[in-house]
RNA sequence: CGCGGGGUGGAGCAGUCCGGUAGCUCAUCAGGCUCAUAACCUGAAGGUCGUAGGUUCAAAUCCUACCCCCGCAACCA
């Protein structure tokens, strides 16, 4: 059996995440998931929270909370909105988590024996007032080539010019406003990745199947000016993991955390040995899916993220990875997304511009996002969420095509054939050609979903189910009812068979209408994925009794959309 | 010359690697059906494929130059 690993890129812990957060990595992760496990494959789909840095820090300090206690709370309100987009995730974590701080303090250990941490003294800016360093990021003041008053320490929003904290006119704390900042020496742990730029660079190179937006990204950091730098991996903070070389104290470094980009992808792994611990599992469980020398030769490995995480997951995990010398298991093929913008600008966490997820959930059922957010992935390009194109897609996709399927044929067998799988009259050429074009769609289907291109397969996925309505409008049971009741029979008895059909093959994108439409047969035993249209059309047992679902997509009106474009854009 | 992605009928996209009558969904218009969520089905109109050159029997597709939009630019996740 195939076995394969699958993991989303970790929401920051800060907050409610938006949809452009969403559908850059946790839904289309979630649909591939889907879409293995109904292919027969053993799944590991692993996701968490990224829990340290100063911005969870300012969050937790903003929300009046001890930082342990705001990210376990935020923690909770995140998983509870993954179950409410029908996330299957086999565990969400957490970066905090004591199997991340072992594992992380062990690749630190293991990359140090091997000679890839230099300790580098820096200068940083220190505030006494704040009583901590500050990030470049977290001291504003007035900059020295446009004069804009509110210029960030790492670059001025104003005239994009990148800068260096010292080069602020009258800095300040963008904390607390203190100007009494100073600048202090200290010491701090790189990872050397420059040295594994060869090794790096060679397996990017191999990688010929990976999308050029994962591949182009991760060659102009290894090529771009003197080539790939090597990274600070710790920082001045309280929250984080302790800078420890594997059971080991690190002299020196007695006061410092792992920088979170270090800790974070490194969860991935931690985040499995929480599943085993959740399951009262030995380490050999999740083992098997991480070390190739227990048993994770067969797994293959699928990431997620959006294009701002894959330097990361291209170039500096791989190097934690390689550079610990251990059989670790190296991601098989990354997944990489654009950005989502929404009516026209960006999503926007401080303007509360845009949709987040708990308003998307509090509006309609999550299967009316994952479509839509499905349908227009930013694969290619960046693209845009539009109340406008939101309203088009699920009305008429969801309600007219799909829904609409639904209903008509169950109304239909209902008020026509007692709600009965009619049993009478057989299969003809109609029918034959229904089967062929289906056959055809589902191996088109089928190869997106192999190659991960989400927007083709929902293209096909949609195509396949607007066949139903096609093959009911030609064949008219209705009026060949009024002479061949055996006929129409068969025509029924056909299109119900492909209800189960299309709840199959929608499952991965929208879950919650495809129980909807298992419900219909209630004494039906569960389908399977399709090896034959053929048969998988001829299942139902005629004489079985069918309910008739609710309206399974209720259509947005003009006026709703209006009033949400309203609500959730700021002028 | 910082790097990358994109520019295809009114809207959103596919096609570009491996040149050969420009395809899909929506919107529009016409017809059909009446089982169904004023839904469905069929057909039509609509594009000199960002611009200008070049290669070729033939270019959306290859080459050159330029223009426009978006993102990124490593101590922010």
């Amino acid at each position: 059996m195939a076995r394969t690993l699958i993991t989303s890129a970790i929401p920051y812990i800060n907050g409610v995440k938006h949809l452009g957060n969403l559908v850059g990595s946790q839904l289309p992760s979630d649909v591939y998931a889907r879409y293995c496990r109904a292919r027969g494959h053993e799944v590991m789909f692993i996701c968490a929270t990224d829990e340290h840095g100063t911005p969870a820090e300012l969050a937790a300090e903003e929300a009046g909370m001890p930082i342990a206690e705001y990210c376990a709370w935020m923690h909770n309100v995140q998983a509870d909105l993954a179950k409410g987009f029908r996330l299957s995730f086999d565990h969400f974590g957490r970066s905090s988590s004591a199997r991340n701080h072992h594992l992380t303090q062990h690749f630190a250990g293991q990359l140090a024996d091997n000679g890839l941490i230099r300790e580098v003294v820096e200068e940083q800016v220190y505030s006494p007032r704040d009583g901590r360093f500050l990030p470049d990021r977290y001291i504003k003041g007035k900059c020295p080539e446009c004069g804009y008053e509110n210029a960030r320490g790492d670059q001025c929003e104003n005239c994009t010019k990148q800068l260096d904290p010292v080069d602020l006119i009258n800095p300040r704390s963008a904390r607390t406003g203190a100007t009494d900042l100073e600048v202090r020496q200290t010491k701090h742990l790189h990872l050397r990745q420059s040295t594994l730029r060869g090794a790096l660079s060679d397996w990017i190179d191999a990688k010929t199947d990976w999308p050029v937006l994962t591949t182009s990204i991760a060659r102009k950091w290894l090529n771009d000016g003197d080539g790939l730098q090597d990274r600070g991996i710790t920082r001045d903070l309280d929250w984080g993991i302790p800078v420890r070389r594997g059971q080991e104290e690190w002299p020196g470094m007695e006061d410092k955390v792992f920088y979170v980009w270090f800790d974070a992808p490194i969860a991935y792994i931690a985040a499995t040995a929480e599943w085993a611990d959740a399951h009262g599992l030995g380490d050999a469980a999740w083992e098997r899916w991480w070390r190739i020398d227990k048993g994770a030769d067969d797994v293959r490995y699928v990431q997620f993220m959006g294009k701002d995480n894959v330097p990361f997951h291209t170039l500096s995990f791989p190097a934690t990875i390689i550079g610990s010398g251990e059989p670790w298991k190296l991601v098989d093929f990354i997944k990489s997304f654009n950005f989502l913008n929404y009516e026209g600008g960006q999503f926007s966490t401080s303007l509360g511009h845009g949709v987040f997820m708990d308003q998307a959930l509090a509006l309609l059922p999550s299967d009316y996002w994952r479509w839509w957010l499905l349908k227009h992935v930013p694969e290619t390009s960046d693209s845009e969420f539009t109340w406008d194109s939101f309203r088009a897609d699920t009305n008429k996709d969801l309600a007219d095509v799909l829904g609409n399927f639904v209903s008509r044929i169950t109304k239909f067998c209902d008020s026509r054939f007692g709600g009965m799988v009619p049993d009478g009259g057989s299969y003809g050429t109609a029918e034959n050609a229904v089967i062929s074009e289906i056959s055809a769609r589902l191996g088109a289907y089928e190869d997106y979903m192999e190659r991960i291109e989400i927007r083709k397969a929902t293209a096909e996925l949609r195509a396949i189910w607007a066949t139903g309505n096609e093959y009911l409008q030609s064949a008219a049971p209705w009026e060949v009812l009024r002479h061949d009741k055996a006929g129409a029979a068969a025509i029924v008895r056909f299109a119900l068979n492909l209800l189960p059909l299309y709840a199959v093959l929608s499952e991965p994108f929208i879950p919650d209408a495809s129980d909807a439409i298992k419900a219909v047969f209630v004494d039906e035993p569960e389908p399977s994925w399709p090896v034959d249209v053929g048969l998988a059309l001829d299942r139902l047992v005629a004489g079985r009794r069918i309910s008739v679902p609710d309206v399974m997509f209720r259509k947005i009106s003009e006026r709703e959309q209006l009033v949400m474009r309203e609500r959730f854009t700021q002028a």
